[in-house]
DNA sequence: TTCTGTGAAAACCTTCACAGCT
DNA sequence: AGCTGTGAAGGTTTTCACAGAA
């Protein structure tokens, strides 16, 4: 009773998750789409370029609302800014990484998470020094700095790129000082209290499972 | 009715995506376990470690027999052996690694892949030279020649890190010289045959969906 | 008693089919 | 005519509840 009444509390209409991820895909093909002045897109050709079903995709736009002009399609544009609002986000979120090390200083040069509307404010690293110089103008600073650095900052975001037996102690600190979503991309399962979030990124396991489907 | 019948052929007893790919992450836990000479587990703990539920796991188990003691457990090593199996591979799945920038670099000196079972034979990039330095052991190779070398060497997966642009293209030539499972981090979607699995790693949308859960 | 294995129920997600704007 | 918006149907995955083996 409870539970069905907050579930609907006009805050949060329910979003799936699987939607919310969608709208990030489809986010990036619409911003494909400005690029090449395109105005006007159907239901139909903005799922085919992001992979999913007509149907799909007007089922997950209209948890927000009505956004389509029946008989010709969504306003580019609106569209956009439609998503924005959705995923939240007045933009320019920050965002700390922790661990740059092989593949941590790959994601810290990789220019991506800039043009979505991250910044990376700083880098930690167990082995930094003082004075470590700038990766593409991010400093790395000495990790027992984090959690001062992520108070202060007001940091909600962190990508992680540890050894695996780091991370556990890593994602303590990290939560303990604010942050509510973690990029886990060490190769183990962390625990975090229900209220924050991690999606992890194995990649040793994303192999394998597609290893699962070749054919011999 | 055909549909019906060629879904149950004995051949694959219908494995649910989520089953399999959850199947690497209990085959991670349990290396773990074997490194820390536990020899037995029960549903609980590995679910535990796993970040599932323990109802789950046996019902993810029991797609392929019974292999647990009542009121026991697992055996680890018999648990270990028959995921293996049923990820199929006798193991060493060779794998090429197509844009060798920034983050393919990384990749190709990322060691949780060879530890998993797979062995990055060659990296192609349309910058490289003939006589390119190693990397880790691993050539980096020209890539007009990534499709002969695909070819000669039945090389089935692929790992994708080129720009956005580059991607269709690449991906095409790799469906067309055999491959048949790729690991793309090349922030697009890419189309391929249905008989070719395309599992995708967007750096960017993982965090934009990841910012949709913290909140102000 | 403890813990697995499993039908049945519940929750969740996708697709269909078509009504309703423009 | 063309394309969106949506209730209802269909499918899949997760969870429950408990029977049954060690």
């Amino acid at each position: 009773m409870q539970t069905s009444f907050m579930k609907e509390s006009l805050a949060t209409p329910v979003i799936p998750k699987k939607t919310v991820y969608r709208l990030s895909i489809y986010q990036r093909c619409l911003q494909r789409l400005i690029e090449n002045d395109v105005s006007t897109v159907s239901s139909e050709s903005l799922a085919g370029v992001a992979g999913v079903k007509p149907t799909q995709l007007r089922k997950d736009l209209a948890h927000f609302g009505q956004f389509g002009t029946r008989g010709l399609g969504y306003n580019v544009k609106t569209l956009v800014e439609m998503i924005r609002d959705a995923l939240g986000r007045n933009r320019l979120q920050p965002v700390v990484l922790v661990g740059a090390g092989n593949l941590g200083s790959a994601l810290l040069r990789y220019s991506g998470f800039q043009k979505e509307g991250f910044e990376i404010l700083a880098a930690f690293d167990i082995a930094a020094k003082r004075g470590e110089p700038r990766v593409d103008g991010v400093p790395i600073i000495p990790q027992h700095e984090m959690s001062e650095f992520v108070n202060e900052h007001d940091v909600r975001m962190a990508i992680l790129a540890v050894p695996m037996n780091a991370a556990q102690g890593v994602v303590d600190q990290l939560v303990a000082a604010g942050v509510q979503a973690i990029l886990n991309f060490s190769p183990t399962v962390v625990d975090v209290p229900d209220d924050v979030m991690v999606k992890n990124v194995d990649l040793a396991v994303e192999l394998e499972n597609l290893s699962y489907f070749v054919r011999n």
